[in-house]
DNA sequence: GTCTATATGACGATAGAC
DNA sequence: GTCTATCGTCATATAGAC
């Protein structure tokens, strides 16, 4: 009884989560898979069926708390700034925070190639954070199609950064992610100034 | 003897390359196996080793074949393009166009995560690619600390760009395209006019 | 240069017992 | 809610025949 209720425990969901966390943020995203979640979490490969329908729904799972931890993380950073400009510059250097500090989050959100069709809910998670970007655009440009094209730069360009100085360079030091937020924030800046 | 002798044409090696293309083409780099190149090819699963060390030597060919391509495709729409700010706009557009319309190649050389020291070759054919920028850059920012930043600035938002463009919308249609296109070659001069 | 045969080892997913 | 057992599938890679 008490060893067995132990594993019977009912919170096999979040280990589940906190083991494929883990397996995410060592071997990334692609190679992610739920036999071996469930391995690390002492349950056998058959047991998160009942929790999540398929491989790919605990992906999701991660993925959505992803964003929302990220813009957990950007409401703080962003408490009391008003200048738009801030904001997005700002916003696309806390993403290498994010991407390097929660790098297991960051592979789950923006690397797992999931069918956002499948998973409605992480698409509404993800447009919570891009809000943040799309309003600050259209407080600078009152044309909507300039304001969504900047937008759409200032993601991508961070988006970018955030890709090359992870796999381009391998593993980041310390120094190198200042040098490189102060690069994104000036590119932004950049960007916010000229488009 | 004859229908034997086509199939040991001695020219297995490009046959797999050609399938490999198409198989990246249709499921993506990550879903890319040899096995399949293999069976498409009309060979044996084991075939391939004899020219591939292993599965990810054929998956780097087709990279390194996709940065010289690349690379072609930017001679011939730089040839008389004397402005450094042109050439790094011009060079971001283009981006998108080789990113959809060789789709394959895009795939196997910015979407396969192959170990770069593992295929110093593809480094090099790479570098080719990055020169043309880095090389406008510097013509344009003497410190050359800001003209790099330039430049990681500008890598960073073609490649973005091309990433959101593709995996955010579904399908690109030929005006989304266009407008792609417009809206990174707008953003690229914002940079450059800016950082 | 390509073959067959094979070793080895994942993985996703389901059925049915407890 | 978790288990065992299992099916089916696919992969990488090697050894040795032709």
């Amino acid at each position: 009884m008490t060893t067995y209720d132990a594993y019977h425990h009912g919170d096999l969901r979040n280990a589940l989560e906190h083991a494929a966390l883990a397996l995410v943020e060592e071997k990334g995203a692609e190679n992610f898979s739920l036999s071996e979640a469930a391995r690390r979490a002492g349950v056998s490969p058959s047991a998160p069926y009942k929790h999540f329908a398929e491989r790919d729904a605990l992906l999701a799972a991660i993925a959505e708390k992803g964003h929302r931890f990220h813009y957990g993380m950007l409401r703080t950073a962003l408490a009391g700034v008003e200048s738009p400009a801030e904001i997005m510059r700002i916003t696309n250097e806390l993403f290498l925070t994010f991407a390097v500090e929660q790098h297991a989050f960051y592979q789950a959100s923006y690397r797992s190639h999931l069918d956002a069709a499948r998973y409605p809910q992480l698409m509404v998670a993800y447009q919570r954070v891009l809000d943040i970007t799309d309003a600050a655009a259209a407080a600078l440009r009152t044309d909507p199609e300039i304001a969504a094209g900047l937008a759409l730069a200032s993601n991508a360009l961070r988006y970018g950064f955030a890709a090359t100085f992870l796999f381009d360079r391998n593993k980041p030091t310390g120094e190198s992610l200042d040098t490189a937020r102060r690069q994104v924030g000036r590119a932004t800046l950049a960007l916010v100034d000229g488009y």
